[in-house]
DNA sequence: GGCTTGACGCTTA
DNA sequence: GTAAGCGCCAAGC
């Protein structure tokens, strides 16, 4: 049930981004454009890294599981954040290639499947 | 009120 | 297969 005039983005849109990554479940991965397909509006899988960006280390949202759509860490692999983002999915069983990408199509996790 | 930034995606070369 | 360009929209200043 979705309205046509239901704007995907607005006030609270980071809020409906943590909604989705919260039910990310563990070992499996997820990208940007997913969670904004998910919200109505692919065009803003900008706005779900930066929704994730603004995310507090003691939150309990699974940012770590939202990766971009060529299955790699966005950030730079010698950032913390990165590193603390690798070292959390192979803790869950994710393991990386040679080129720090997941496979995505073993791993990539859908909304509706939930 | 307007301009700039930004954890990206898709298309084209 | 990789590389570069365009688009898209909220938040911050």
């Amino acid at each position: 049930m979705l309205d046509t005039e239901n704007k995907v983005v607005g006030p609270g849109w980071q809020e409906r981004v943590y909604g989705v990554v919260r039910r990310v479940q563990s070992g499996s991965v997820t990208t940007y454009g997913d969670v904004a397909s998910v919200l109505g509006s692919p065009r803003v899988a900008r706005h779900v890294g930066w929704a994730l960006a603004a995310l507090p280390e003691d939150s309990d949202v699974p940012w770590h599981r939202v990766i971009n759509a060529k299955g790699t860490i966005s950030f730079r692999g010698d950032t913390p954040r990165g590193m603390l983002q690798r070292a959390l999915l192979e803790a869950e069983g994710v393991l990386f290639d040679e080129r720090s990408r997941v496979d995505l199509k073993r791993l990539r996790w859908r909304y509706e499947l939930s």
